[in-house]
DNA sequence: TTAGGGTTAG
């Protein structure tokens, strides 16, 4: 059989701006269902096969019953006919299914499945269309393959003949349960395809990611019905924000308008979704302003436009904006909110998110509980993430995940790994980000062998090949233990080419072990490196060019910079104190309480040089000069701590977030500063997460 | 008539 799609070929993105199947104002949106109710596909003139002959679903010991005919549903509850052969047989099989739909009705999915699946196991009852439809909502709800088979194999078992809304239910059901390969078999092999078909399948293909393909599908339904429903158009839309395809996002809108379904309320939510995804935060604003009624997504849409561009406070006065239309708050606004929060480190707002998100009655959502994990564990309270975790009803790999970062953030490697073993001794499947978490743990608490074990585990036991970041903690590992010439082999022996990162450990491993040849040789590497793409990787060659003294090369890395619109923010750290966040930039003179301030700083500095801090760099690098000296007295993150030692109550600790990374200076003045001030002080920086107390800090001493 | 679509976490 040719399958009616074999005629497309491969798409590429170009075919996507060019194809004639592409939308044009010339073609309509169907508004109208009765249009295309009753609509039947018979590709080459004879109708398919049965959806489900291809599904393999029973059992091989069990194999393929003959069908029997379909039998009509008993109603009666007349008592007479209680004893003839018909009701015998059918009488408890209605009772049955109607239990099984009451307890569907009631949000009871996995009774209602192991109801269904006792009578499954005894054999020789009938299940009519609405039971069906209950189950496939409770397969729907619960994601559960093993459950998707029994069904299905018990419609195949009892002869069961789909109609058009029924196969769009079993189609749904594969998409929803993640059995892709299986919905798209259905799919090509329906006898009968109405529009809620395609966009089930093309909703599917979008979810996994296969934009390509979801593309493909939407061009052949294009040209088949001669346009296509409001709601592909969204799809569509959510697919060229998948592919960061603006371009095609445009071309879309621009027909939507034409086509006047642009008011559409999921349109333009996937259209503010996708120029929130492509960066044009402008024009995500510019459809969100025009929408007429803004509803929750919409408003969840534009908070996270912001915030996928860095623009956490705008996000965050989004959010408030929010709340204060009236609009209700749902588990994507909270799980968005922490997120936020977490990056501004601002523990009044989130204190009342928490909160709000009790309220709410989404308490239990495993993705907002996930992000106040994330967002406990990085303000310095890995004991109140603790909490959250240990209270949430179920978890996923990414809760352990960040659960496991937050006490290798902390210093606690021990525990990380520990949480990390339980984690495997409790099925969850580990990901790379859990490999990330937990070898930077051990990099951070200095656990070379626990490390090193792990790292070897990754592909030998869990088949998850090590990528650059995993490979940079093993040369940080290496560095901190003196094995330099190992990390060098490690870098060596890498089955990809070596990435910036790398060299960079490999550089400070040498700077800690006064390594000057071999600081030279990773510096040399860096500098020979032209796959400079990242603004962050343009900043460690700069670092590198002005503290080697290489100024020409380090003005024409600027230029370089310039030309391709990568914007060196100033450096600057920042604070929250009552509700406020307060901005410092290094030598900063123009704030209120400067004089306090300075005094305070001046005054800190005395008091830790009696325990041995000396306020210069020390580096095997030239010496930073005479007039960068003083800058280093006061460096923004000092400036900062000193406000916030000023402003908020002993003990409480102190959380700097800087856009830059900590120098080995500052890291040094703040350990002391911790432990003659009896504070705790969290410090994120651009690369890591510093935990000061007690004069030690939980990055373990890496410069 | 039903059913299908848009937003979130490490």
């Amino acid at each position: 059989m040719e399958l009616p799609l074999a005629r497309y070929q491969c798409i590429s993105l170009d075919q996507i701006h060019t194809s004639s199947s592409f939308p044009s104002s010339n073609h309509k949106v169907l508004r109208t269902k009765p249009f295309f109710s009753g609509y039947c596909f018979r590709f080459g003139g004879r109708k398919l096969n049965n959806p489900f002959d291809k599904i393999k679903c029973v059992s091989p010991e069990q194999g393929l019953q003959p069908r029997r005919p379909k039998p009509k549903p008993s109603r009666t509850s007349d008592p007479e006919l209680k004893g003839t052969e018909e009701t015998r047989v059918k009488k408890p099989s209605v009772g049955i299914c109607s239990q099984i739909e009451k307890l569907v009705l009631c949000n009871r999915y996995r009774e209602a499945l192991e109801l269904f699946e006792i009578l499954e196991i005894e054999g020789g009852f009938d299940v009519g269309l609405s039971t069906y439809d209950a189950l496939v909502s409770a397969c729907i709800r619960l994601g559960s393959v093993r459950a998707v088979k029994m069904v299905c194999g018990h419609m195949i078992n009892n002869g069961f003949e789909p109609d058009q809304y029924m196969s769009n239910r079993v189609l749904l059901m594969h998409v929803k349960c993640g059995m892709m390969i299986d919905a798209r078999k259905l799919f090509d092999e329906m006898p009968e395809r109405n529009f809620v078909s395609w966009n089930t399948i093309i909703a599917g293909l979008v979810h996994i990611g296969d934009y390509l393909e979801a593309f493909r599908l939407f061009m052949i339904m294009w040209e088949e019905f001669s346009g296509c429903g409001i709601r592909t158009f969204a799809l569509m839309i959510t697919a060229s924000a998948g592919l960061e395809l603006i371009s095609v996002g445009r071309q879309l809108h621009s027909c939507a308008v034409k086509m006047g379904v642009n008011d559409d309320v999921f349109v333009t939510c996937a259209l503010i979704n996708m120029y929130g995804k492509c960066g044009s935060i402008e024009d995500a604003r510019w459809v969100f302003d025009d929408m007429p009624q803004k509803t929750t997504v919409g408003w969840n849409c534009i908070i996270a436009g912001y915030a996928l561009h860095g623009y956490s406070e705008e996000a965050l006065s989004m959010f408030y904006e929010m709340r204060d239309s009236g609009v209700k708050m749902d588990h994507f606004t909270f799980s968005m909110i922490f997120s936020i929060c977490s990056r501004l480190a601002s523990i009044e707002h989130a204190k009342q998110a928490h909160a709000g998100l009790v309220r709410s009655g989404f308490g239990l959502d495993i993705v907002a509980n996930t992000a106040l994990v994330d967002f406990y564990s990085k303000w310095g309270r890995i004991e109140d993430a603790q909490r959250v975790f240990d209270r949430m009803p179920c978890k996923n790999t990414i809760s352990w995940n960040a659960l496991i970062a937050g006490y290798g953030n902390h210093g606690r490697g021990a525990e990380a790994v520990d949480l990390f073993e339980q984690m495997l001794k409790e099925r969850m499947r580990p990901d790379h980000v859990t490999f990330l978490a937990v070898l930077s743990a051990c990099s951070y608490s200095r656990l070379f062998e626990c490390g090193w074990e792990i790292f070897q585990s990754m592909s030998r036991d869990h088949k998850i090949k090590p990528r650059s970041m995993h490979y940079t903690c093993m040369i940080e590992l290496l560095g901190q233990e003196g094995l330099l010439d190992e990390a060098l082999a490690l870098i060596r022996g890498a089955p990809f080419k070596p990435t910036v990162n790398m060299w960079a450990a490999l550089l400070t491993a040498s700077r800690v072990n006064e390594n000057l040849e071999l600081g030279k040789f990773a510096a040399e590497k860096l500098y020979g490196m032209k796959e400079h793409k990242k603004l962050c990787n343009y900043a460690v060659l700069l670092n590198i060019y002005k503290r080697s003294g290489k100024l020409k090369e380090a003005a024409t890395l600027l230029q370089t910079m310039e030309r391709k619109g990568l914007i060196m923010l100033p450096v600057c750290s920042w604070i929250e104190v009552n509700k406020k966040t307060h901005v410092f930039y290094t030598v900063d003179k123009r704030r209120i309480q400067t004089n306090e301030i300075y005094q305070k700083v001046d005054s800190l500095i005395l008091e830790i040089s009696k325990h041995g801090y000396v306020p210069k760099e020390k580096t095997f690098l030239p010496d930073v000069d005479e007039q960068e000296q003083h800058v280093l007295l006061y460096h923004s993150e000092k400036l900062a701590i000193a406000f916030g030692l000023l402003n908020t109550m002993n003990g409480s600790p102190l959380q700097i977030m800087q856009n830059h990374r900590i120098c080995n200076n500052c890291h040094n003045a703040i350990k002391l500063i911790a432990l003659v001030t009896r504070r705790e002080i969290v410090v994120r920086d651009a690369s890591r997460f510093h935990y000061f107390k007690d004069g030690s800090c939980s990055c373990g001493d890496y410069w």
